[in-house]
DNA sequence: ACATTAATTGTGT
DNA sequence: ACACAATTAATGT
């Protein structure tokens, strides 16, 4: 069997069996597409290793993160997508280079049946999405974009378990769905701050 | 090693 | 938001 070790404890024997014989494991590297709005959705993922930036794109032109996925995590839209067998509402980018499980929709639903693990364990993540998902939403509504930005920044260190952020002013603005140099100003009074280091293309938090 | 270009970041209006 | 200056990295000769 394949090394899905920190799965052993949430799921069962049975069922870690059903995961290893139709899942197809897949490496990805950072920036790759995983899945693009108006995909077919194939399967779920479960990520196993790396981490994976879920976006959602505006009616005109405009990108916005929504949240990270790591490690031992599924998406909850891509199962509402499943269930409705509709198209990907959503892009899904590699953030860092990573594994991932993906189980074919016909599993899922057999073992939401079949395995109360399996239940608990979807019922888990949407839970989790859903929290991560309030937070944003406070995030645009109510908070400065200052805030926000810091928001952004933990949670990159948190999904990249690095506190040095390899990443361009022009890169954030296009997360954030802001302007390059709207960017570049507040991170120059994070910095004046002390809460961050900046060399040419690196943010290192403090 | 040097010049040229492109990419990234800083600042003023 | 826009324009431009300044700085740094990448590439070719």
């Amino acid at each position: 069997m394949k090394d899905f070790n920190a799965l052993n404890h949430i799921f069962e024997e049975a069922l870690l069996k059903e995961i290893n014989q139709h899942g197809t494991e897949i490496s990805f590297m950072a920036d790759d597409i995983i899945t693009d709005y108006q995909d077919q959705i194939k399967g779920v993922p479960i990520i196993l290793d790396g981490a994976i930036k879920v976006m959602r794109e505006d009616f005109n032109d405009g990108e916005m993160i929504m949240y990270f996925l790591t490690k031992y995590d599924t998406c909850a839209l891509t199962l509402q997508c499943c269930m409705s067998k509709a198209k990907s509402e959503v892009k899904a980018v590699a953030e860092t280079n990573g594994k991932l499980i993906m189980v074919p929709i016909s599993f899922v639903q057999e073992w939401m049946k079949k395995y109360e693990t399996w239940r608990n364990y979807i019922i888990k993540n949407y839970d989790k999405r859903l929290k991560e998902m309030l937070n944003t939403i406070d995030s645009i509504a109510f908070m400065k974009l200052d805030q926000r930005l810091l928001h952004y920044l933990n949670e990159k260190v948190y999904v990249n378990e690095s506190k040095s952020l390899d990443i361009t002013h022009q890169k954030i603005a296009e997360d954030l769905n802001t302007s390059r140099v709207v960017i570049s100003r507040l991170l120059k009074t994070l910095e004046n701050k002390g809460i961050i280091k900046q060399e040419r293309s690196i943010i290192k938090l403090m």
